[in-house]
DNA sequence: AATGAATGAGCTTTCATTCAT
DNA sequence: GATGAATGAAAGCTCATTCAT
C-alpha cells in the first residue's frame, strides 16, 4: 500500500507541483482514505520526503550497476546513460526533481537529500574520470567530471522546460556527443 | 511602490519558496497593505508572474549588451560571464529560478515565460557559435552552443544545491575552463 | 447535523438576507465549525441551494397530499390552504422565498429550481380547475388556475412586506373568498 | 450625472442582484470614478436606496395619471394597465423589484419604502373599487381591490421567474380577463 | 489498522470606505 | 468638485491535522 501511495504522490507532484499536492488529492489518487496517509507518513512533509527518498533511490539503482565495470570509460558512459534511462528520465520524474529543487531553499531536508545524492553520484563520476586519465591524456579529470555532469543536468532542464519537443533520445545523443568531444581519443568507443 | 513590492516577493520566494510566499508576508515585507497587492497585481499568481517577468528581464539585460560585439568569441564569453554576473548569480536569484522551474509543470504561464527566455538566450549562443566556426575548426556549432549552455545551467544547479560551498567565482572559472576545453585554438584569448 | 446546518441557514437568510448570510454566522448559529459547511456543501452557494431545495420540498409536501382527493374542488381548496399552512406560511419562510426570488436574475440555479417548483404546482392547480369544469360552469379553467395562483402569490407579497399587520389567517380568508368569488356555484362548499 | 449613475445601478442590480452589485462595477458601468459615487450618495446603501426611490417614483408616475378620471372603471383599468406598461414592466425593472423585496427582511429602509409605495397604490385601487360599487353590484369592494392587486403581483412573479416565456402582453391580457371575471356586468367595457 | 467527518488556522480575495492630490 | 490609489476588515475557501469509531 505504501508503494501505491508514493506512486500517487509522484503523480500529483508531477502534475500539480508541491503546493498543488494535497493529502486529499493524494488519498483520492491512491484510492485510500486520508487518514491512512497520516498514519503511515505522519504528515504531508513526511509523505513528500519519502517520495523524494524513493526518487533518489531509483536514480541510484539506475547508475550504481555501471560502477561494477573495470573499464572507466564504460563507467562514465554508464553514468551518462543512466541519466537518460527510460525509467529515470520521464517527464513526470523530471517534474519531480525540479519540484523538490524548487523547495530546497525553504525546506532544508530536501536540500540535504538532494545534495547528498548529487555528491555521491559526482564522486562516482570523478573517480571514473580520474581512472580514465590512465588511458587518455586528461589534464583536469575533476573538470571533466563536472563538465559531463553539468551537461546532463543542463539537458534535464531543457527537457523539463521544453517537454516533448526535446526527447530523451535527443538528450542522450547530445550528452554522448559531448563526452566524445571531451574525450576525442576514445570517441570511437562511445 | 510596485518595484518595492516585487522586491519583497523576490525576498519571500527566495526564502520560503512559492508555497511559503503569502500575500500577508509579502505585504508585511514590503510595508504595504495586503489590499494593494491585489489592487496592482490582481492575484497572487499575477504577483509571482510579474516577479518572474522582472527576473527574466534583468537576466536579458545582463547578457544582451555582449551581443553588440563583432567578435563571436567575445559574445560567447560575454554570455557565459552574464550567467555568473554578481547581479544575476546570487543565492536569492538562483532560488527564484528554481522555484519557478519547480512550478512549470503545474503553471503553464511560468513554463511559457521560462521557455521563451531560455530559447532567446540559446539562439544568441547558437549564432555566436556558428560565427566562431569562421575563426576556429568547429564541426558542430549547435552542439557547441548546447554544451556551453548546458554546462552553465548545470553549474547553476550545483550552486543552488550547495549554497556557499560552491561560489560564483568557482562557477565562472569552471564555465570558462569548459569553453577553453571546447575551443582549444582560442583558449589563450579566453 | 446537515439538518441543523440547513436550519441555521434558514434562520440567517430570513434575518439577514442572502448577502448578510456568511459562512461564519451560519456556522456559529448551527454550533459547528466553518470548515464542516464547506465539507458537506462545497461552497456558500451549495449551502444556499440546499436550503432552497429543502424549502421547495417542504412546500411540495404541504400541497401534494391534497392531490389524492377525487373531488377537484377539494384539491383546489387544498392547494390554497397549503399556501397558508402554519408550517409553510411563516415570516421566516416568506423571507426565504423572496430572498431566493431576489437572486434569480443573478443565479440561474435558483431560477431553475424556483421555476420548476412553480410549474409543477401550477400544473396541479390547472388540472384541478379543468376537472372542476365538470361540476361548475367554467369558461376558462386555465385562467381560473392562474387567477387563484396569482392571488395567493400576491397575498404572500403583502404578508412579506407588511409583516405581522397582515396575518396568515387574513391571507387564507382573502384567498378563500377569492375562490368563492370565482366559483359562485360551489361557494357554499368552500 | 446622478441619473447616469442610477441607470448603472439599475443595470447592475438587474444583472447581478444586490450582493453582486459593487461600487466598482457601478462606477465602471456609469463611466465615472468610484469616489464620485461616495461623494454623491455617501455609501453603497445610499446608492441603492436612491435607485429604489427612483424606481418607486417611476411606478407612481405610471399609475397616478389614471386617477384623474371620473369613471372608477377607467381608474381600475388604468391601474392594471400601469402594471404592464412597457416603461414599467421590463425584465430589468422586475428583477429590481424582486431584488429589493429580497432584502426587506434585512434592511428596514427598503421595507419601509416598499410598504409605503404598495399602500399608496392599494388605497387608489380600493377607492376605485368602492366607487365602482355604485355602477355594479359589488359585495366586497376591498376584497375586489385585493384580488386585482394580488393578481397583478402574482403575474409579476410569473414574469420574473419565467422570463421571456411569459410576456408583458400575456400578463396584461390575463390581468384584464381577471378583472372582467370579477366585474361581469362591466366586462364589455374593459 | 483504517476510516472519514470534523476542526480551525490561515490562505487568497473582495470591497466599502478613506484621503491625498 | 473629482479622482483613483490605498486601506483593512471581513468574506469565502483550503487543507493539514485530529479523533471518535
Amino acid at each position: 500500500m505504501q508503494a501505491r501511495i508514493i506512486d500517487a504522490v509522484v503523480e500529483m507532484v508531477a502534475e500539480k507541483s508541491i503546493s498543488g499536492t494535497t493529502l486529499a488529492n493524494v488519498a483520492s489518487a491512491a484510492g485510500v482514505s486520508q487518514g491512512v496517509l497520516v498514519f503511515h507518513f505522519k504528515s504531508k512533509e513526511g509523505l513528500l520526503t519519502q517520495a523524494m527518498v524513493r526518487l533518489l533511490e531509483e536514480y541510484r539503482q539506475a547508475w550504481q550497476p555501471a560502477m561494477a565495470s573495470a573499464d572507466p570509460l564504460e563507467r562514465i558512459v554508464g553514468l551518462v546513460r543512466a541519466d537518460f534511462d527510460p525509467a529515470i528520465c520521464t517527464r513526470k520524474k523530471l517534474a519531480l526533481w525540479f519540484a523538490f529543487w524548487g523547495e530546497t531553499a525553504a525546506k532544508p531536508i530536501y536540500n540535504r537529500l538532494a545534495s547528498e545524492s548529487e555528491e555521491e553520484r559526482f564522486q562516482a563520476m570523478k573517480h571514473a574520470c580520474e581512472d580514465v586519465a590512465g588511458i587518455a591524456r586528461i589534464s583536469d579529470p575533476v573538470g571533466l567530471a563536472q563538465s559531463i555532469d553539468a551537461h546532463t543536468d543542463g539537458l534535464w532542464l531543457q527537457m523539463h522546460l521544453q517537454g516533448s519537443d526535446f526527447t530523451r533520445e535527443m538528450g542522450l545523443n547530445s550528452a554522448l556527443s559531448h563526452v566524445r568531444l571531451l574525450l576525442p581519443e576514445l570517441a570511437r568507443r562511445i
